[in-house]
DNA sequence: GCTTGACCTGGACCGCACTCCAGCTCCTAG
DNA sequence: CTAGGAGCTGGAGTGCGGTCCAGGTCAAGC
């Protein structure tokens, strides 16, 4: 068997998004819920480790550690971190060892960003539980203390 | 005094944002925290719940309902409402009662949205808690378990 | 009388994060 | 042999949510 030029071996491989040892874009796509687009994007936005190497035809050939990186990188744009800070991060890792506490401050300010922002929508949530709870009175008993009225400024109720 | 055309009567009052019973555009940005361009937006957009009347001078004169109502309208926002459904939430709070069913299953849609949401965060704060132990680790040991290496692919630790 | 500051309008512009498209190359299955 | 599917590139387009700007009106203070 041709062990040489890639694209051999692989028979029913392809169907489950594996190219010879590594896997197409399409099993990527399937592994981490992103589009191809946005891994493509992403790539060219540095937010990979590295420029995905290709095969024979020029097709992109991920491995597990990709996909790996990828779904911490989906972690963090999940949890808002802006796709330039993540890539700020990706360059401290590919650059290799040495530059941790760098890394470290910069998760840590994401993990206090994030707590803030859950902080935050603890404090809405309070608001919106709030008047909800004054509609469902409303809903219930026909009180309207408390409704906004179509136009403001008449005896103006509790907000 | 002139009781008639607007801008008399109001002396000092004018340097705090009052406008004869009312507030000026920059009293609200000053009791909203939002910006004279996103009130004038937000008001196009229809997510007050009246076209705010004019003086004389063609000036918006606001009052405090509302600000109010404003104040609602930034927790919605922040907690991530689109402006599109905030626009919808003050249609049907303009059109007066009888639509209060309504107003509360949005609001109860918008409270279940951010649960999850917060929920979501909690899971990817984890993740990120995760990762800065790691990191911890590392930095105060020396220890490289666990850390990306600049090309994956070698002996793949712990993602 | 003149400047200054707050406000007005309509419309252009922006940053972000994708998403879509045209036109092309491969490979494989029928 | 041909059709179809997956992938490729460079570049344009999209949706959202504001933000900025030019050119103008007022009213007040110097």
């Amino acid at each position: 068997m041709d062990t040489s030029a890639d694209g051999a071996v692989v028979d029913d491989a392809v169907a489950e998004g594996a190219v010879a040892g590594g896997l197409s874009i399409g099993g990527v796509v399937r592994a981490t819920g992103m589009s191809v687009d946005t891994l493509r994007f992403f790539e060219r936005e540095g937010l990979l480790l590295r420029p995905v190497p290709r095969n024979a035809a020029g097709r992109r050939v991920y491995e597990q550690a990709d996909v790996d990186w990828l779904s911490l990188v989906a972690r963090l744009r999940a949890s808002g971190m802006p796709v330039a800070t993540v890539a700020r991060f990706a360059a401290l890792v590919r650059s290799g060892p040495g530059n941790e506490a760098l890394r470290l401050e910069l998760l840590r300010e994401h993990e206090r960003a994030v707590r803030e922002r859950i902080a935050a929508l603890g404090a809405d949530l309070e608001i919106i539980q709030g008047k909800v709870a004054v509609y469902e009175r409303h809903v219930r008993e026909g009180t309207a203390a408390g409704l906004w009225a179509p136009t403001p400024s008449v005896p103006a109720d509790a907000p």
